[in-house]
DNA sequence: ATGTGC
């Protein structure tokens, strides 16, 4: 595959033309701006080689926030036929179901700066970060597991960590159906059992922040944001037990791949056709992995609650500590799209990139039924993050937008940058408080080392894919 | 991302 011309298509649009052995295009979203971040990425490369893959419908996409992956890029969306398909485990990547969600609060910044200390104090002690982290607190049994895993967040209101009303602010509704636990390695489960409620590391946070902008009255007014309001953004996922299931089945699907005499354009891009026993088993056990995930943020929410309760020795109801969203950042399910004027479901592979259903989608909840699905985009440490709402053109990404800044550096690069600074100080002098686990993870995460949000977002934005709701400026995080 | 490197 020589002579990967990048062709522009409009302003914010990129295509990779269709070149043997290609079975398809592909479109990358990118500004100028953005398009200069590119430069010869080896991304670029990664998006081309999943467009090889049999039975992918319509075009290979990656959003503006795409970088370097397993197999597929970080920022990738790929829709694959029902009949005739695949799935790969290197189109979700190893931490199945990180996703991001957003809880309101009805406290302003003046509120919270005089306890910001102790309540990230609090945050720290009641919620474990960081590499090998586990959670004391809670104790479960293999059978009590089980059930996480084949229910997701059903189990959290049965066991009274998350209520029922809520459950509608979570995609999927907190549970995937085609998850089975009985897929699910013995490996996977022994990981998992202690780190339910437990943060992890890398770019995992918990993070408040302020509305620093409204972008657009009506929307803010429905989600129920407002300027100065703090926000809690909250990003995790499966944890060991998700990376286990990914490790188990990137074996799996190398001699699948081969059985079933599949072309790979790069190994990493392990795949079985979706009618396969292995692909069964595979999206059996990362369903399940998807569940785990959702508890796992399902319980750190519970103990962010009790954090603001000590804190400010009132109930999280009347601090208005309510779930705005809940988003999956990396899955592949079974998703309905339009594709040439029909609407057809597919295996959608989602891979650092949110589900952002258009205004009037039946997969809304009432609330947003009018409004478009709360799309939640953190930037990196020190600059925005933004809330977004999916857009009437979300049709043409199979409803799906950025999932963050995107990185720009690699985690060396980031860290040999981070030799000659102090990042905890910089962060201070630009009045953000942060507590971490690693000095070592947090090199890895200074602003330097990812793109600018702000162009990301407006690429999507511009592109009618989503809308600027509200734009949020971080005052102090907790970190892995 | 990850009991961080086969």
């Amino acid at each position: 595959m020589e002579g990967l011309a990048l062709k522009r298509i409009d302003p914010y649009r990129l295509e990779i033309s269709r070149k043997p052995p290609m079975r398809t295009w592909g479109i990358i979203y990118a500004n100028t701006a953005i398009e200069r971040m590119l430069g010869n990425d080896e991304a670029i490369k990664q998006l081309a080689n999943v467009a090889c893959l049999p039975g992918i419908v319509g075009p290979c996409l990656a959003m503006p926030d795409i970088h370097w992956g397993y197999g597929f890029p970080i920022g990738g969306v790929a829709a694959f036929s029902k009949s005739d398909g695949i799935v790969s485990p290197g189109g979700v990547g190893y931490d199945i179901n990180c996703g991001i969600r957003c809880l309101r609060t009805s406290l302003e910044q003046h509120d919270v700066t005089p306890k910001l200390k102790i309540l990230l104090a609090s945050l720290f002690s009641n919620i474990p970060a960081g590499v090998g982290a586990i959670n004391k607190n809670l104790k479960i049994n293999r059978k009590e597991l089980q059930r996480v895993l084949r229910t997701g967040s059903n189990w959290s209101v049965q066991r009274g960590f998350a209520s029922s009303d809520e459950m509608e602010a979570h995609e999927e509704l907190g549970c995937i159906e085609s998850a089975d636990p009985g897929y699910v390695s013995e490996k996977a489960i022994e990981r998992g059992l202690p780190q339910l409620g437990t943060l992890g590391s890398g770019n995992h946070f918990l993070e408040l922040d302020v509305v620093d902008l409204i972008g657009d009255e009506s929307l803010a007014k429905c989600f129920g944001l407002y300027k100065d309001q703090v926000l809690i953004l909250i990003h995790s996922g499966s944890r060991g037990l998700g990376h286990q299931v990914c490790d188990d089945y990137v074996h799996t699907m190398m001699s699948a791949a081969q059985r079933f005499g599949i072309e790979l354009p790069d190994r990493q891009l392990a795949c079985a056709p979706i009618t396969s026993k292995e692909a069964q088993a595979y999206l059996g056990a990362m369903s399940a992995a998807a569940n785990f995930a959702f508890v796992n943020r399902d319980l750190i929410t519970y103990y962010t609650r009790a954090s603001f309760e000590a804190i400010f020795r009132k109930s999280w109801e009347s601090l208005g500590l309510s779930l705005l969203y809940d988003c999956c950042h990396n899955i592949a399910k079974f998703e309905h799209i339009i594709w040439q004027d029909k609407r057809i479901e597919v295996c959608l592979h989602r891979k650092g990139a949110t589900r952002a259903l258009a205004p009037g989608d039946p997969r809304l909840p009432w609330r947003y039924k009018d409004t478009g699905q709360p799309v939640i985009v953190p930037g990196d440490m020190a600059r925005s993050s933004y809330i977004l709402a999916g857009a009437e053109g979300a049709h043409e990404t199979f409803f799906s937008a950025c999932h963050g800044a995107g990185r720009l550096l690699s985690r060396q690069q980031a860290k040999k940058i981070a030799r000659k600074k102090n990042p905890l100080e910089e962060l201070k002098r630009r009045h953000i408080q942060v507590i971490a686990a690693s000095r070592t993870t947090l090199a890895e995460e200074i602003p330097e080392a990812y793109k600018d949000v702000s162009e990301v977002v407006n690429t999507i934005c511009d592109a009618g894919i989503a809308k600027i709701v509200a734009r949020l400026r971080p005052i102090g995080m907790i970190k892995g």
